[in-house]
DNA sequence: CGGCGTTTTGAGAGAGCTCAACATCGGTGG
DNA sequence: CCACCGATGTTGAGCTCTCTCAAAACGCCG
């Protein structure tokens, strides 16, 4: 989540801070949770990995996200944290944040406004996987990730990663984006893509 | 969640309960948030509706649970919340809970570890819909939902409501469930599923 | 220049969806 | 008590869409 802003300053200079490589693990799933982590630099997945080696993006961290939030109430982790890229990445020990929730009320409000936050945007993520056509995904990914024009949105990796993300092959998200370019729908920009409000007919 | 010990006895008293028939809404998304909702009786699904008609089925509180407490923090609801079957539902005001939050620290530290645990399992679900054979994906929510035993899985409703909780069609998962107990990989009862171990050769 | 990862296009197959028909069960009312 | 009705449960057949495997063009960096 984007908003750390919660975390006040004493227990920041608590953070201890670790550098990562890319495909490199901060924690996996059933290691004993240490704390709270959160993203100085490059970005982190959070994801689980199925029996058949598939792997479900949870959620993708990046500078000034906190991650494993929910792990400060549970002994283990539940998934695995894996460096995007290189990465830095600080860690809070459990007892300081835990300490910090007691005593301040405003600091326990935002951090449980934070935690709310993170669950209506996985209901977002559990409502869009719901979609099954591979262009009604990218539609309902498109809208809600314009930018203040309301046509602009910002890739934030690779179309590969955006692939993962919406939980389509690639080559299905790159053929669905050629489509809709093709009929006018969206113009592809370099690292952007822009929505049409009006196809021409 | 099934947790909704945390509510204090002060703040119970000051509930207000609402009789709901089946298929009623409680509240629809964009909505001014009232405050906390709990199911007395019955159960509530909470839904997105998507333009395609589809519902995509967020979450099924039953008895005990509480409902739209992300909502707390936020000025309007991001989903719709019907009800199930008939139902009974008790209202506390939005005020109340949030001073309650604010005074205690050990409701308060209860009320995030209910925020996390939804959030864990709203991840799960998440991972779960990753999954694209129909029978993986409901061998995945059997190892999820057993009970004590390792090997029995109670249903919450029937069938057709598990195919829209696993992201099925009914007939899918007809199919599946049929396929899997020929094979002898579970037994179906009355209600329930049992699991074997081993499936014969 | 060579190598690696991304982007792109092609062809085929499989799995679930859709539409359709029918069976089953529980409740309701005559 | 039985006929009726609606919802659940069940099975069939065809189709569509995405996944999978394959191959090639492109771009970037050492």
């Amino acid at each position: 989540m984007a908003d750390q802003d919660w975390l006040p300053a004493a227990v920041r200079a608590a953070g201890i801070d670790r550098r990562l490589k890319a495909g490199q693990a901060l924690f996996r799933l059933g290691d004993r949770t240490r704390g709270l982590h959160q993203v100085m630099h490059g970005r982190v997945r959070l994801v689980r990995v199925d029996q058949a080696g598939r792997e479900a993006v949870l959620h993708v961290a990046a500078a000034g996200d906190t991650i494993a939030e929910a792990s400060l109430f549970s002994p283990t982790y539940h998934c695995d944290a894996i460096a995007a890229s290189d990465a830095v990445v600080r860690a809070y020990p459990k007892a300081v944040i835990l300490a910090a929730l007691e005593r301040d009320p405003k600091i326990a409000r935002a951090f449980m406004a934070m935690l709310a936050r993170q669950i209506m945007s996985l209901r977002t993520r559990l409502e869009q996987r719901n979609i099954h056509s591979a262009r009604d995904r990218v539609r309902h990914y498109l809208a809600l990730n314009v930018g203040a024009d309301g046509k602009t949105i910002t890739l934030t990796g690779t179309v590969k990663d955006l692939a993962v993300e919406l939980g389509l092959t690639h080559e299905a998200l790159y053929r669905t984006l050629a489509d809709m370019a093709v009929e006018g729908e969206i113009e592809r920009l370099k690292g952007k893509i822009r929505r049409r409000v009006r196809p021409p007919v």
